[in-house]
DNA sequence: TTATGGATGCAAACCGATTGCATCCACGGT
DNA sequence: ACCGTGGATGCAATCGGTTTGCATCCATAA
């Protein structure tokens, strides 16, 4: 349901540094080092797409801890850019683990039947986002974005278009 | 704050049916003209960005009515094609007017500063949307695409850079 | 070992959005 | 023009995700 592509790797989500460098950068940055942080880092180190509080909360197992701090060291990862925030349209925030110097920046394809997701490498719009920029006179423009569709198990018995 | 940009305009923005011509749609869809729904859409009419629910429901002005009714007719004017839903990514609903035919498909440039809003023609990644739908067998790929940027009253007094 | 400020647990609050239910009224049928 | 009916509304309760106040706890530096 949610394996990775196999003829299209996405490297930047398999390999994930060591739970002590995570915690080495929270040292540095003279956060806590905590049973909860730990925990919350190892299920994200184990989860290669954006996941929700609710379900880090879920499988922290024997290192259980408040859902509150859950969400608050979320936002303390996000704050230290240890995390992205994803936004999938439902309401729900999603995070996915960064690795040491990438800004995150990717995007999904997510099945609105069954909820599966691929990581989509590469980025598109960029030079059109600064043609946007100068045309209005905005600075420092980013953008979201996010694709939704149905996957092949979820595919409709009678096809109809693409 | 919220004009829109007179050397680049957005026409489809700026014409609106009148309010007969929408009532109409609803009773050909066996919905009834109530004075809410009418109340509703001549707002809907006013606004040429996306408006929020409790916007809509401020904006009523004598033709009051209760919240409630006005996120059931948003969705009941949704179900029919006449709005259309945007996300900012700020937790609230967003709704335009749709014009006759038009499905709504186009995205927004959002300044973080102060919230104005410019609207964007044209729609980018098509192509690699088709590409990206093969690849991984997805059917019915559609897409969600919002810009976010500082506005040229928002810029920072330091200007950084683009 | 100590003290100190950040981190946690718990519960309450918040906010956008939805819903159950009694009442109301727009509209097709007569 | 009048009825009857089912959709629409008002009101209040509820829901789910998220945040927050506060007392307590504990990781870390001195």
């Amino acid at each position: 349901m949610s394996s990775p592509c196999s003829r299209h790797p996405h490297p930047h989500r398999l390999i994930q540094q060591p739970l002590t460098e995570l915690t080495e950068k929270l040292r540095s940055k003279s956060r806590k080092i905590t049973a909860p942080r730990q925990a919350i880092l190892e299920v994200l180190r184990r989860h290669q797409h954006p996941i929700t509080n609710k379900e880090i909360h879920a499988a922290l197992g024997t290192a259980d801890c408040d859902l509150a701090t859950v969400y608050r060291n979320l936002h303390t990862l996000e704050d230290m850019g240890m995390v992205r925030r994803f936004d999938f349209g439902d309401g729900v925030a999603r995070f996915e683990l960064l690795e040491e110097g990438d800004d995150g920046h990717h995007h999904h394809l997510v099945c609105t039947g069954c909820s599966a997701v691929v990581e989509v490498d590469g980025c598109f719009p960029t030079e059109l986002e600064q043609a946007l920029a100068r045309r209005h006179g905005f600075t420092r423009v980013t953008h979201k974005l996010e694709f939704f569709g149905l996957c092949p198990k979820c595919a409709p018995a009678a096809p109809a278009s693409v």
